[in-house]
RNA sequence: GCGCCUGUAGCUCAACCGGAUAGAGCAUCGGCCUUCUAAGCCGACGGUUGCAGGUUCGAGUCCUGUCGGGCGCGCCA
């Protein structure tokens, strides 16, 4: 509808310059907005005000000068001119009553767009290395990244979701230390117990099931402990393998799903490593100094350069990163969207540095970062720290057993993330119209719950009826109900445009607020034919909307609660 | 000290690349339960958008400064 008012504003305009009122060519920036206010219309635009100077006139005459050759559209009801200079537009009831035949014609594809015409995009998210399980800020990355991929999907991109982990490092090392300590029977806080090791109990369980000969399958393979307590390099794999599968459990758990997890230990073996700083060096952005290999990052922006190699030998972290990063980019994927937590903001910059610094026209904001801001978790107004497995964090799988996958995506992707959460497991776990989740998915089952009561009384929903009286709703709570589909379509491009999923939940809450407000004040279940198939379309047509808004966040849409 | 994020009602949060009178929910207060889920409904109250300047037709939004909170400033990842 806003392309719609944009052409037809367009169109005015060019008929102001035929006839010579207007300059031509002149600036044509405008913008199409919901108005706030009922008093408004439905659309405000502000092209009025934007091109009044380079069009030479006073914003209000500009204004009425755009309406009076406004071609005619059945869609529109009324235009006026309010305010500095603003154009608002009033939607016929009609347009709203297409609209709601459009949404039943669509089903599952409305508020879908194809904007990415079909392009590669890769979004990587989670990337927690194999160390423990995963952690609440794990999941708020994984709600936010699962649903990025949704919307990316929905707005018509080839979605690759990718998960990188580092099996090798240091932390593997210090892994593989503090199970075999705990193999040896040595705990933490005792003689022996190595130095920064993991003191989570789940060391103790992967370091039981290493001594036991257990088998675990993790990555399409099976790792079999020697229950030699000597064997560090055995108690590495295993140890990896144990909790690479602990973390895709508590994956499935949330139900996200990768397409392909990448390791850096294979950008190792392959090369990759090497040949990214050969590179480096030969595009002339690197220097030794101190026995170290530098990148000149500064070249960059950055504020200071970057070690890639050591003076012991070995390569920093981001060396291996650009190197991925390289491969994402050959894999074709012309957008990569990286979803990860705001400590490891600084990564951006250095390795944005080195990609620029190979010189293979990649392009400057490549690839584009979304950052998550820290969660904080609170029951009984108290803040909660620790869990029992992983000790000193409070881990996913608490929160998915204790409110539940939908309630827990829900509140992990709802907020803006580049600000810090506080998830109220109070809220979360409430059966009550205070819990948004509940009371969007209350929504849906109760539309559901409408349609059994129609058939327990043995009615039939005539649904070419009801799409055809849909005349016969005309009462306010009804049109807040046309406002609120109508506008699903640009909330759907917003939130895939800014990557911002948290405006679909709040856009969800609005909705299901329109359809309760309505639920609460008229019976559907009446005499009244023409009246109980309009109400029963309209409503059929709520149901088609929370659904495709629940399924972009991962969220379930209940029949029955 | 430097960089990034952030500060909106008592609390948790919105506000669509600068738009008109800053919105919801909770809490508080006042009304409502023979009817499709009362696990609810309706209404009221609640604000100098941390503070001070600036940019312009217009600023919660952009710029500068300042105060408070978070994260990061390794030859760790």
């Amino acid at each position: 509808m806003k392309d719609f008012l944009r052409d037809q504003l367009l169109q005015a305009l060019a008929a102001l310059q035929r006839n010579g009122s207007v300059p031509d060519p002149i600036p044509t920036a405008f913008t199409i907005e919901r108005t706030r206010s009922k008093e408004h219309g439905d659309f405000a635009a502000n092209a009025a005000l934007l091109m009044s100077k380079p069009a030479g006139m006073k914003p209000r005459d500009l204004a009425q000068a755009l309406v009076a050759v406004l071609p005619a559209a059945a869609q529109v009801a009324k235009v006026e001119i309010a305010g500095p200079g603003f154009i608002n537009f009033f939607l016929s009831a009609e347009a709203y009553r297409a609209q709601v035949r459009s949404i039943l014609e669509l089903g599952a594809a409305y508020g879908r767009n194809n904007a990415g015409e079909g392009r590669k995009a890769q979004i990587e998210f989670v990337s927690a290395n194999p160390t423990g399980p995963l952690h609440v800020g794990h999941g708020r990355g994984a709600a936010v990244g699962d649903c990025l991929a949704r919307l990316l999907q929905a707005t018509g991109w080839d979605v690759t979701r990718e998960f990188y982990y580092n099996d090798a490092g240091q932390q593997i090392a210090n892994l593989a230390l503090s199970t075999q300590a705990r193999a040896r029977g040595i705990a933490p806080g005792d003689t022996g117990w190595p130095e920064d090791g993991y003191r989570g109990d789940y060391i103790a369980d992967v370091a039981r099931a290493y001594m036991a000969g257990d088998t675990v399958h993790a990555d399409g393979h099976d790792v079999t402990g020697t229950k030699d307590a000597d064997d560090l390099d055995a108690i590495r794999r295993f140890a990896v393998a144990a909790l690479r599968r602990e973390q895709d459990l508590d994956l499935r758990a949330f139900a996200v799903e990768f397409d392909v997890y990448y390791l850096e230990s294979s950008l190792y073996t392959d090369g990759k490593v090497e040949q990214t700083v050969r590179q480096l060096i030969d595009a002339g952005h690197t220097y030794e100094q101190d026995g170290a290999l530098w990148l000149k990052t500064t070249d960059f922006g950055d504020d200071k350069d970057r070690v890639m190699r050591k003076a012991q030998g070995g390569y920093t972290y981001f060396l291996p990163d650009i190197a991925y990063h390289v491969t994402k980019w050959q894999r074709g994927f012309g957008r990569v969207i990286n979803e990860q937590g705001a400590d490891h903001h600084s990564t951006v910059m250095r390795v944005r540095a080195g990609l620029q610094a190979l010189g293979l026209g990649i392009p400057k904001g490549w690839p584009e970062y979304v950052l998550h801001q820290m969660v904080t978790v609170m029951r009984g107004g108290e803040e909660v720290k620790l869990s029992k497995r992983a000790g000193s964090y409070v881990t996913l799988r608490d929160l998915i057993d204790e409110v539940g996958r939908d309630a827990t995506r829900w509140f992990l992707a709802a907020r803006k993330s580049d600000s810090q959460l506080t998830f109220d497991i109070d809220v979360a776990r409430a059966q009550s119209t205070d819990n948004p989740v509940y009371y969007v998915q209350m929504a849906h089952a109760r539309i559901c719950g409408v349609n059994r009561q129609m058939q327990e009384r043995g009615l039939n929903y005539d649904a070419a009826n009801g799409s055809a009286r849909l005349d016969r709703l005309d009462t306010a709570h009804e049109q807040a109900v046309f406002v609120a589909l109508s506008r699903f379509p640009e909330v759907v491009e917003v939130a895939a445009t800014n990557l911002e999923p948290h405006v679909i939940a709040t856009y969800l809450t609005d909705l299901a607020a329109a359809f309760h407000g309505w639920y609460n004040e008229y019976h559907f279940v009446i005499d009244d034919t023409d009246l109980r198939d309009a109400r029963l379309t309209l409503a059929a047509a709520v149901k088609v909307v929370l659904a495709n808004g629940l399924d972009l966040l991962g969220v379930g849409a209940p029949e029955s609660m």
